[in-house]
RNA sequence: UGGCACGUAGCUCAGCGGCAGAGCAUCGCCCUGACACGGCGAGGGUCGUGGGUUCAAAUCCCUCCGUGCCAACCA
């Protein structure tokens, strides 16, 4: 009674927290454990954010997620490991650093290789440590000793190893193939750096190519008329009966002196599209390729890498390819052979970096079989060695393997992993080799000079997991953690990445990289929309962790992360949170009001029963949801429990015993509340770290950090048994008499009494039903004027003498008789249905009939509370 | 064109075979000695449409409508 006040400061400072704890942490170690660490193995490796990045909200709920993971299995007492490290991101970097030497006048190339390299490394030591910064403020518990760039030594040494076995396994080759070319970043691109441009508006402009003999002509169509420049073929369908006579002909190229064969081919041409006749251009377009090759046309390339027109355009040589589009329009025009326009909606396909308009051209590049890769990453995840969650996403996985193509990685770029082949001047023979080579593989001369290129970028991340734990070596890292527990990662990328660590992985090592891949959704704007910084939608983490604090931030990303949906950010939804923490906050000083040491073990009382066993129930279902990535079930929990029944209930129920004379009840009570808060700050720990620290550090007793805690068992606490069955009686009556408050609008200060004849068991709490909502139990017969309620099956009555509206009083009680009735009614229906009886299980049977029996006895008692009121 | 999701209370979502749930918002009443960043109580939905399976459907199957994503694409 002496002590009032909690010695807490009023509210919990979050950032103040932060400060405190945040340095503490990373410097304790506890993050960098040994491999040889007591522990079943538990990994992660961060998927590397790029160098150039500014942290968003797709950053911040990968990582919040990640780390909630961790920090659980490490308390949970796994090894547990989470390996940090960015990406040098290839194209990306480069242009940017391009970009900033062009804003200063200076063209990459006047600057040379060596000195561009140069700026990019310069730039990358004073940037690029940016999104590390920006990655702490979330609390991450990465292990800081082992951070990894996919440029360092390491990664270099795991690229070189693995591009030179694939050579060596014939998986690597090099080849003149028609590819994607960015005409803006000048260099090759994957297909899947291809994004293409829905509903652009576009022209199908038709022309006519006169036969050679003069007989006639042929008409096709084409979005792209200047391709017309490397036409080497009309090709129609075979069975075409107005074009079955041409096939074999001739027809004259009209702009540049030329006879092009007019062919039939069924895989192309659709006879009923358009004139039925299609020109074909194998240099500049993927599926004219296909007829080049079925025909043996020859492959006419009619632009310069930056897309203007080349010497075999003849007149049209130095064009651009769209002012050439206009001069030739013109040209046919001029010369009798327009056929016709018409609108048409169409794609276009885009360079995922510049946005350039990608050309098709024939190039010499370096390509990865992915055939044979694919197979087994396939039926890793067929027979269940990696998991999805959520599941659908394997569909998709098994798609795009399935109808893979091979893999262009080599890119005209500067910033990135030079390719380790080199060519030699002498014999032009390419020498492949995991040492820099000074003397040709083939004839020896020493006039060999490194192959140009590099890598794609996604060629070094499809190795992260290996590399990060140090293959080629046989690291213990290696050994212990790979492979690795769980991939967090977008949907965005499981064509770019996950897909090609799984074909890595099992290619390298022979097993998978990771055991399960939680795929989360996108982080969108209130309204739903995709966040874009051209939109002006975005909401900048930091700034909200700013306004908020870490813990309910992260506590909001981990509320919306469900499996398999996007996540509709809003402040609101943060403020729940912030009420949440403070909730948290404010109950903890009750506690440190009444508790000031280590509580000796007491018996417990039924209060105290009731709330270890509901924590007990809390534990369990926190954990089968972060076991399942159900991360916002979690949450949900979390927060069920902590403000409904611990704060709600327990908390009130507590007082009667803590403000008490009966010692023994007192010190239970003490005992429970201190077990119950280092449960708390124990499973709050993984969502809100710094105020699970905080709680944890102001709770007498403990020692050491929550972090390494020992995170609760559902078998720490006592399961319920049917004493605990007065707790719920209890809780009826309680909020019997308040809605009977509530209704009659009666203040707290009215005592009020409960009379009946079937309570008594509620006598042994009268001290709690008194402190809680200002009531007694009476044994007694009905008043005369009294409210009419059912605790617990049992009828009861509030002596409302003087005090009793009447009409109001019928006018709920009808209600609740409508209510009564239907369900009643329904009941009645259902076990009145011979179906129902006949095969319903036994025991919802049982259960049914016993709903009926309740419901009619307290339709009845609501008839006669009716009627009592005349 | 194909594939995959999704459509449940005003809003954001959970439930996925046994009388519709949560948070926020709304409406009352309360500054009661942890908390007004609070307490107590209440109202609110024929679960997109139409059919089918079942004793029983928000839940399973089919149709359609709407939304989103992914992949392919007709010159």
């Amino acid at each position: 009674m002496s002590d009032t006040t909690s010695e807490l400061p009023q509210y919990y400072d979050p950032h103040a927290a932060f400060a405190r704890y945040a340095p503490e942490w990373e410097g304790s170690g506890v993050y960098s454990p040994r491999p040889d660490a007591p522990g079943l193995p538990y990994s992660i490796v961060i998927p590397p954010p790029n160098v150039t990045g500014d942290l968003h909200m797709g950053h911040a709920l990968n990582n919040t997620l990640q780390d909630l993971l961790v920090r659980y299995k490490r308390m949970d007492g796994y090894n547990a490991i989470w390996i940090p490290g960015t990406d040098h991101a290839g194209i990306a970097t480069q242009w940017i650093v391009e970009k900033q030497l062009r804003a200063k006048g200076i063209d990459r190339r006047e600057l040379g290789r060596e000195k561009f390299l140069e700026r990019v490394w310069e730039w990358k030591a004073h940037s690029g440590g940016n999104i590390v910064r920006q990655l702490k403020r979330l609390g991450v518990s990465c292990d800081w000793s082992r951070e990894r760039f996919t440029m360092d030594e390491g990664c270099s040494g795991a690229v070189r190893e693995s591009f030179v076995k694939m050579h060596e396994e014939g998986l690597i080759y090099r080849a003149t193939r028609l590819i994607n070319w960015d005409p803006i970043g000048l260099t090759a691109i994957s297909d899947l750096e291809v994004e293409t441009e829905e509903n652009v508006q576009g022209e199908l402009w038709s022309f006519a190519y006169p036969l050679s003999d003069g007989s006639g002509e042929i008409i096709v169509a084409t979005t792209r008329p200047e391709t017309m420049l490397g036409d080497t073929a009309i090709a129609v369908h075979p069975e075409d009966p107005r074009y079955v006579r041409l096939i074999g002909k001739t027809v004259r190229h009209p702009l540049l002196d030329r006879e092009i064969p007019i062919v039939g081919d069924a895989i192309l041409v659709d006879p009923a599209f358009g004139s039925g006749a299609v020109k074909v251009t194998p240099a500049h377009d993927f599926n004219d390729h296909e007829v080049g090759k079925r025909h043996d046309l020859p492959l006419i390339t009619i632009f310069t890498p930056d897309a203007k027109v080349n010497g075999e355009g003849g007149p049209y040589a130095g064009l651009d390819r769209f002012e050439a589009r206009g001069k030739i329009k013109a040209d046919l025009t001029a010369l009798g052979l327009f056929r016709g326009t018409r609108l048409n909606v169409m794609t276009l396909p885009r360079s995922q970096r510049s946005g350039a308009v990608v050309e098709p051209m024939v190039s010499t590049q370096w390509f990865v079989k992915m055939k044979p890769l694919a197979g087994p990453a396939l039926g890793a995840v067929e027979h269940g060695f990696t998991t999805f969650w959520p599941k659908q996403w394997e569909n998709t996985y098994f798609a795009w393997l399935r109808d893979i193509k091979d893999w262009c990685i080599s890119r005209q770029l500067w910033w990135g992993h030079r390719i380790p082949a080199w060519h030699c001047a002498a014999c032009a023979h390419i020498t492949v080799s995991r040492d820099d080579v000074v003397a040709c593989g083939s004839c020896g001369s020493a006039d060999v000079k490194q192959d140009e290129d590099v890598l794609d970028t996604w060629f070094s991340s499809a190795l992260w997991p290996l590399s990060t734990l140090g293959w080629p070596d046989r690291t213990e890292e290696l050994a212990t953690w790979y492979p690795t527990s769980v991939l967090v990662t977008g949907f965005d990328i499981i064509f770019f990445w996950v897909a090609r660590m799984m074909m890595a992985g099992i290619h390298q090592v022979g097993s998978v990289p990771f055991a399960d891949v939680y795929i989360h959704g996108l982080v969108r704007d209130e309204n739903g929309d995709k966040m874009s910084k051209t939109k002006g939608n975005v909401v900048d983490p930091l700034l909200s962790i700013e306004k908020h604090g870490t813990d309910a931030f992260r506590m909001t990303l981990a509320s919306l992360a469900g499996l398999g949906r996007d996540l509709t950010w809003s402040d609101k939804s943060v403020e729940v949170w912030t009420r949440f923490q403070n909730k948290v906050w404010q109950s903890f000083r009750f506690l440190r009001m009444h508790v000031h040491e280590l509580p000796p073990a007491a018996e417990p009382g039924t209060m105290d029963r009731w709330i270890l066993a509901r924590a007990g129930v809390a534990v369990a279902n926190v954990r089968a949801a972060l076991d399942g990535y159900r991360f916002n079930d979690a949450v949900t929990e979390l927060h069920r429990f902590v403000w409904y029944e611990l704060c709600d209930w327990y908390l009130e129920f507590s007082k009667a015993a803590l403000y008490g004379e009966d010692e023994a009840a007192k010190s239970a009570a003490k005992h429970t509340l201190w077990t119950v808060y280092s449960t708390v700050a124990r499973l709050l720990h993984p969502f809100m770290p710094f105020l699970a620290e905080e709680l944890w550090q102001n709770l007498p007793g403990t020692s050491g950090s929550v972090m390494v805690a020992r995170f609760p068992r559902a078998e720490d606490f006592p399961a319920a048994d049917a004493s605990l069955d007065d707790v719920a009686l209890l809780q009826e009556a309680i909020v019997a008499v308040r809605r009977v408050r509530a209704e009659k609008e009666l203040g707290g200060k009215v005592a009020l009494q409960l009379v009946s004849r079937g309570l008594g068991a509620l006598n042994a709490y009268a001290a709690v039903l008194d402190d809680i909502c200002n009531a007694s139990v009476v044994a007694g017969d009905k008043p005369d004027a009294c409210a009419t309620v059912v605790v617990n099956g049992i009828e009861a009555w509030i002596p409302l003498t003087g005090v009793l509206d009447l009409d109001k009083e019928r006018e709920r009680l009808g209600g609740h008789i409508a209510k009564a009735q239907k369900s009643v009614d329904f009941l009645r229906g259902l076990l009145g249905n011979e179906g129902f009886v006949a095969k319903a299980k036994p025991e919802l049977l049982a259960s049914r009939r016993a709903e009926l029996d309740g419901d009619e006895a307290r339709l009845a008692t609501l008839h006669a509370a009716l009627a009592a009121l005349g």
